[in-house]
DNA sequence: CGGCTGATTGATCCCGGTCAAATGAGGTGG
DNA sequence: CCACCTCATTTGACCGGGATCAATCAGCCG
């Protein structure tokens, strides 16, 4: 067992969510850790790590901390599209097009590794377990993209809200953030307005009445999901989309 | 010039697609125009092609008609995250996955090309060209979920509607199927209404107040765009993110 | 002709938006 | 330690866009 470290330890989020996803081969975690501790960056709450209209020359892997990817009309209206949690990558294979489409900006501090273009083809040629595991992160956000878009579109508010939160939770489940029946919920009401369509004061009573009936604590940035069967099943939230299960 | 012959015609809307969004090789188009040949199919309108929760094991690429994925909550309630257009591709990479999130069901009669995963492998291997191609077009998915994700969370109804004409348009152009201001729009009101989050009955008010201002004409699945300037500027549409014009 | 699907219209209601203000919780500098 | 500012959360009042319910109309097909 390598990556017990404080080396290793670095990467452990983004191993533990592609061994879920398709697992690695143990040179391709090799080759992997290795990759991440080469090019260590940090970033600050608030900082935009790629602007829309941006070309991309890097992948970006999020070691810890919170992203959101959003977008923004002429007239000021946001949507934040997604939320990149720890394990989570910013733009795989993006540098194959010309510009991005959209926004991404970190919600706390962020510690990621960043991959330059031409090293990470690399990888990806010799590592064929690391490059379908990466396939699959694209994939996946796609699955989860669609998944937004019925929760924008044909949800109401309150099962919006509760369908995120089952989300999140699962998502951060897989990498270890879950302790309990608790995650860190680092997102201000604004944002979670953005991300579910509502606007900041029909979010706020849309919180109020999740609390209300006892599904939810969210208090000090902390979520505490008391019963999540029940809220599973207030917010419609089936988790196959999130592909967490490997087939037999 | 190859590919004017009743063969090579079949593959013209994905080469075409593809060579916009990234342009193939000359082995890559004989190749793909092969390997299309080789498993031609048709369907009639409203079939499944796909069901949530399938395993996929080929690709398939759609070379005449219209397509839409799918989702639907327990309740009924449906949401139409994408159309899938000539030219494109239902689910490359998808057989990476256990399983498939979304249906994806015939809205006209379709032609439509499979390649079994092996061969699509095989070809993915060894024309480098086509397999970025493949990619783009996976980010190209990824990238109008996302502007499908503002549209149903942020726009009002009018705005939501006039920017799916907008973007049907553009996405229709590239491949040949407009013609003057004109392109066939073959799909219900019901399933404009499921696409862009709103009733059919408002769906229908809003359609006619498009038609009022004399921005659209929508008749006999034709639908004809007088004036494209003015749609665009009521939808707050931006191209951009359809990466329909290549960097210098 | 009857039955079916899709488009259209009318009437009514309510979810969620908007506006405005109050309350709280840091953070900073004097 | 307090005055002050800023940013986030919360509350109250009101309004309107879009949902819902219910008919009607128009093609199309057998």
């Amino acid at each position: 067992m390598r990556s017990q470290g404080t080396d290793g330890g670095l990467a452990q989020a983004v191993i533990r969510r592609f061994n879920v996803l398709r697992p690695l081969s143990e040179s391709a975690v090799a080759a992997l850790e290795q990759a991440v501790l080469e090019g260590l960056f940090r970033a600050g709450p608030g900082e935009d790590l790629v602007a829309e209209g941006d070309q991309i020359e890097s992948v970006r892997i999020v070691l810890s901390g919170w992203l959101f990817r959003h977008k923004t009309l002429e007239d000021g209206r946001r949507q934040i599209v997604n939320f990149i949690l720890p394990g989570e990558t910013c733009d795989a294979h993006a540098y194959l097009l010309p510009s991005i489409d959209h926004s991404i900006t970190t919600a706390t501090p962020v510690a990621y590794a960043e991959i330059k273009r031409v090293r990470f083809e690399k990888l990806m040629a010799s590592e064929r377990t690391l490059a379908e595991a990466f396939m699959c992160e694209t994939l996946l956000n796609n699955a989860i993209q669609r998944e937004w878009a019925i929760n924008l579109g044909r949800r109401v508010a309150l099962e919006k809200v509760a369908h995120l939160f089952c989300e999140i939770y699962e998502r951060l489940r897989p990498v270890g953030l879950v302790e309990g029946n608790s995650c860190s919920f680092p997102v201000t009401q604004m944002d979670l307005a953005d991300a579910t369509g509502l606007s900041v004061v029909h979010l706020n009573r849309t919180i109020q009445e999740l609390r209300a009936t006892g599904l939810i604590t969210l208090r000090d940035r902390t979520l505490t999901i008391s019963d999540l069967d029940a809220l599973k099943s207030a917010a419609l939230f089936s988790p196959t989309y999130l592909q967490l299960y490997r087939r037999a």
